[in-house]
DNA sequence: TTTTGGCACTCTCTGGCGCTGAGTGCCAAA
DNA sequence: TTTGGCACTCAGCGCCAGAGAGTGCCAAAA
């Protein structure tokens, strides 16, 4: 019994943590299965190999490593990961040329469209963790509408256009039952600016209900029409969505280099639909947040680890980016970068709208 | 020597060109090298393994066909699988029910925008094939202009809404060096509407020219502001670019296992810049393309073929879709489901017109 | 009581070996 | 000109033995 011995959040004493983060910060450099001679060497405690074996044992039994057979040595499960990056971690301060790269790219230049920011966000985000970068597009709910325009297309078309705070611009293609004259939508889009200007599209859509009600009887034509037309070019729900960059980097760790894993997981990124499940946890949580292996409860990310960090404009979380990976890749490296790349990604998109 | 019996176009005789035919035949279904006893049972000549194999040599000396190794069967070079396409290849009829699905889902849908559609067609393409399903964006520049909208976005930004026919809307943010009126830029508009109405991008441009020079003395402050406001906006150069779906059946294939060359065809596809240099070859084409391995010319493409057709809008060719996959691919199947498509997805953007 | 050296054991990995089967090229006979 | 026969080549497979890495356990040392 070590009973007496320093004990901690994970009843471990303490050189147990050491072994732990040894080894897993060996595994993560090295990608094999790390044996008791290595840590011995490593880990600063000045132990023997066979000592450090004993530790081992109990680690195992716990449940925080496992061994691939026998005479390997040893792989830390997804819960030796989860108390790594829980509680062992050393983050790492990011690369000033990395970090000025970011700054660069993201924030120096201000002729970026959004969809030009989004793109170089994710490229760089892959580009410096050699993994793949996602990030979702800004929610538009929580955008302040700016201006909404009205223009006829053809004889049953009308096109919408909305523009949003954050250099965000939309087009809706709205059928209608006859035809508006250029003169007529310009009418109903300034009535409908003066209403709306500054609002939430929540607010927007309360509005238009309230503008219903209100008017019902003494409403004319017009009002009419521009509350219809608005209704329907706003109801579509917000599409989530967002833009992926550096996948083809995850053929290159042998973890993943399984055809059929890799092509279900190329698949899942391509469907988006799950991927979209997964960030929008993410973006609830309003913090950094990491998913190890299967804890992300999603199949196909079962050798990957996902780490996150949600990102704002005007205060306000609208999405959240992310690097996915598999499970043993460089979290002290990775986590600084995430967090740093939200941050500015939040004030290019603040300062371009 | 045979000089006597019928040569053809390629300087084969006949009984050459159906062991040809036979050997790619076999080779596109079964994925390995066929030797004589295969060809002598299949082709239906009712010659001896000992025959074919004769007859093998030459082909093998004249460079339309390959042994991996001594004791392998043939397999085609380049050049054979070019005789092939170009006149030994009998081309099946598309499948009845597939050719339903894609009538069904691209021309039916009248509601479908057209990115949508266009995703629709590459999805379509690459599902029925098993392969990469490409399709290029609509070169704007053969489309003509339906309408031009300025809107004020913030101080020094104005929002330039171009619309197209064929569906086609695109958002440019224009910089300028004074904040603009609503009114003003409403007169704009009207201003240039007047004057472009109907015309491609190519004569609006010399309309531009010529507006300028024309009222170089005579020209009021709004015109002169309208005329530079629609310069910049449409100056930026027509920005080619492709959909792409089903990158990961490539992943199935056998020949393209090896995860370096792989992760090179990804990559091409994401950077997108040489691929589009080529299939703008197809588009000067103007008719049915097919590049096998080499003949691109494009190294990442070297174990790849690519079957390519140009879809037309208004009669003119606006963009080209295309299948990718190894150069073992069924060109018989292949060829008119691109062709099909094509012409199905040309109807479909001049109908949602 | 904890640590350590020693030791037997287990398991993967690699290379060598020989066999099998498929397919070839060549030759002489039909 | 075609064909059967034959010797030859070569990839693929299974098998085996040796090397190397690492383990678990035990008894001796600290």
């Amino acid at each position: 019994m070590r009973m007496m011995s320093t004990t901690t959040p994970h009843g471990m004493n303490e050189r147990a943590q050491v072994i732990l983060k040894t080894l897993i910060d060996c595994f993560i450099r090295d990608g094999e299965p790390v044996g008791s001679r290595t840590i011995a060497r490593e880990s600063g405690l000045d132990l023997s190999p066979a000592s450090i074996r004993n530790a081992l044992l109990d680690l195992e039994e716990q449940g925080y490593l496992q061994s691939p057979h026998t005479s390997a040595g040893r792989v830390p499960t997804v819960r030796g990961y989860r108390v790594f990056v829980d509680s062992l971690l050393t983050v790492q301060p990011i690369d000033a040329a990395q970090l000025a790269m970011l700054e660069r790219e993201l924030v120096a230049d201000e002729a970026l469209t959004r969809q030009q920011v989004l793109d170089t966000a994710s490229r760089l985000l892959s580009g410096i963790t050699h993994m793949a970068g996602v990030v979702t597009l800004p929610r538009r709910e929580q955008l302040g509408l700016r201006h909404i325009e009205f223009l006829p297309l053809s004889e049953r078309q009308v096109l919408a256009v909305l523009v949003f705070d954050g250099q965000e611009v939309q087009n809706r293609i709205v059928r209608v039952d006859r035809s508006f004259t250029a003169a007529e939508l310009q009418q109903v889009s300034n009535y409908l600016n003066s209403l709306f200007i500054g609002k939430g599209i929540a607010q927007v859509r309360e509005a238009l209900v309230e503008e219903m009600r209100r008017t019902r009887a003494d409403m004319d034509a017009l009002m009419r029409t521009a509350v219809e037309l608005a209704s329907v070019a706003l109801e579509a729900p917000d599409e989530a969505d967002y833009v992926i960059a550096g996948q083809s980097n995850l053929m290159d760790f042998k973890e993943l280099s399984d055809i059929e894993k890799l092509r279900a997981l190329f698949d899942a990124f391509t469907a988006k639909r799950e991927m979209l499940r997964l960030l929008d946890q993410a973006l609830e949580a309003q913090s950094a947040q990491i998913f190890i292996g299967e804890e992300s409860g999603y199949r196909v990310l079962d050798d990957c680890s996902v780490v996150s960090a949600p990102y704002r404009v005007d205060g306000q979380v609208v999405g959240v980016l992310a690097v996915i990976g598999p499970t043993r890749m460089a979290y002290q490296r990775v986590i600084p970068i995430v967090d740093i790349t939200a941050r500015l990604l939040g004030s290019a998109l603040n300062l371009s709208g």
